[in-house]
RNA sequence: GGAGAGAUGGCUGAGUGGCCGAAAGCGCCGGAUUGCUAAUCCGGUCUAGUGCGUUAAGCGCUAGCGGGGGUUCGAAUCCCCCUCUCUCCGCCA
């Protein structure tokens, strides 16, 4: 969520930036909407005043009839402030919904249009050219019986899948691999919840529920399954006020996650590339409000994914996206796409945003800074340190040889305790 | 799951209907004093909304005592619901 009256007194700017990103935002509404609500407030407020002062008479008068008069005034009053309340509550509902429609501002070199716009600004290895027709890690796993898709779908539905095997030693491997790569550049690594309140989701910028919502709710609850640590741990320090030299605080979290993937029916179904549950390490970050602290940190997470997946040995590029593809909390976002030689192509395999300061509003996540007044607003970065099921498809896919085995990544063999699978 | 006790400012902790945004202490900031340090003394020290002010300093008003509702002219204080914490019992990986 952006700042209220930044949005008021920048209607041009939002405007771009909103037909930049794709999204349809009434501004003057908003505009109309935020002078009503003023009014509303200040006419509300001197409704109390006036209770506050008849009320405070009371006790000091000593006539009788005077008294009873001021008590019928207080009443009079009572029964406006609950009208004006109503009223004021109404338009702010109003407001909040519209204001949260309104997505962040973008940086300035983040590539404007759709997600054909958005720029390759490095790759890392050469996609590896096989001398025999490389399987696809669905291919591969039926082979060394490493994923049962079948078991997945009878136990829990299409899209659930049971790692077997070496798969299932890996996703610890990964796990483990990716928590001490974070952990030695001063992540604090956590273990989270697995769900969380809808106000938690709605503050990272999810939508719990609803015909849109990308996540599972709980019956009878306001819980949802999280779709990723990001919403745990940005929640973690929700309503805070920081101290700015605590700041920046690097959190990593290993969580499940859960999406619905409401709508993406048919769009790379195969495997388990897309899927209604997977395993992550999560990196999360509380950065000074201000952009120089939070871009060099985004930097900072890039690299650390980078290093991830080159002690990997496996080629990647880094995508500045598209500010049609950010989503609302995002200024700007860069994903590693990592070589799958069964899809020929390049899949997303990380994601790292700065959000600047648009989910601590609505989380509510402040800091103090000795030299100013008041509090501000503390810039927000996630990125994936791994989402395994995505990891996992990139080794089995790379390493595969031309006998059908495939070797393990140096660097994971320790967790596994051998060398290659087949 | 059952029984009980709690939730007040950065912290400790008073306050059981109006004079309370809230005593006191601690902490913190500024100043005085002081060979240094310590100690002592004085002053200051929450957040948000809103209005005036030049998008300033600042001043005013409103709100906030875990959250939400209610009673009342008036609620930190009384009532109801919820959440969380602690203690005991039960159950359990």
């Amino acid at each position: 969520m952006l700042d209220l009256q930044f949005i008021c007194e920048n209607r041009e700017l939002i405007e771009a930036n909103c037909r930049n990103r794709g999204v349809a935002v009434d501004v003057a509404a908003i505009v109309a909407l935020r002078d009503r609500r003023s009014e509303l407030i200040q006419q509300e407020d001197g409704l109390r005043h006036e209770q506050k002062e008849a009320s405070s008479l009371i006790p000091k008068t000593k006539d009788a009839a005077e008294k009873q008069r001021l008590i019928a005034r207080g009443k009079e009053l009572r029964e406006q402030i609950s009208r004006a309340e109503a009223d004021r509550k109404q338009a702010e509902d109003e407001l909040r919904a519209l204001q949260a429609t309104v997505p962040n501002l973008s940086h300035p070199d983040a590539p404007i249009g759709g997600e054909d716009a958005s720029r390759t600004i490095r790759t890392w290895g050469e996609p590896k050219s096989f001398d025999f027709k490389p399987l696809d890690h669905v291919e591969l796993a039926a082979k060394h019986d490493l994923i049962d898709f079948e078991a997945g779908a009878r136990v829990a539905g299409s899209g659930f899948y049971f790692l077997k095997n070496e798969a299932a030693l890996l996703e610890l491997a990964l796990v483990q691999y990716a928590a001490h790569k974070a952990i030695a550049k001063g992540f604090v690594l956590h273990t989270t919840p697995d769900v969380a309140r809808d106000e938690v989701l709605h503050g990272i910028g999810f939508s719990p529920r609803g015909p849109e919502a990308q996540t599972y709710s709980i019956a009878d609850s306001e819980l949802s399954l999280v779709a990723t640590a990001e919403i745990t741990l940005g929640g973690s320090l929700k309503d805070e006020v920081l101290d700015v030299a605590k700041l920046p605080i690097r959190m990593a979290g290993i969580s499940h996650c859960f999406r619905t993937e409401a709508g993406a029916a048919g769009r790379a179904t195969r495997g388990i590339y897309r899927v209604h549950q997977f395993t992550k390490v999560e990196l999360f970050a509380f950065a000074a409000p201000n952009l120089e602290s939070s871009n060099a940190l985004h930097a900072d997470i890039v690299a650390l994914e980078e290093e991830i997946f080159q002690g990997l040995s496996i080629p990647y590029r880094v995508i500045d996206t598209a500010t049609g593809d950010l989503g609302g909390p995002a200024y700007r976002k860069f994903d590693l796409e990592a070589w799958m030689p069964g899809r020929g192509e390049y899949g997303e395999v990380t994601s790292a945003s700065n959000c600047t300061d648009y989910q601590a509003r609505r989380l509510g996540i402040r800091c103090k800074s000795p030299d100013r007044k008041g509090t501000e607003f503390v810039h927000t970065l996630n990125g994936t340190a791994v989402a395994v099921t995505r990891a996992l498809i990139a080794i089995l896919e790379n390493y595969q040889q031309a006998d059908g085995s495939i070797v393990l990544p140096e660097a994971l063999r320790g967790w596994i305790g051998k060398d290659r699978i087949g």
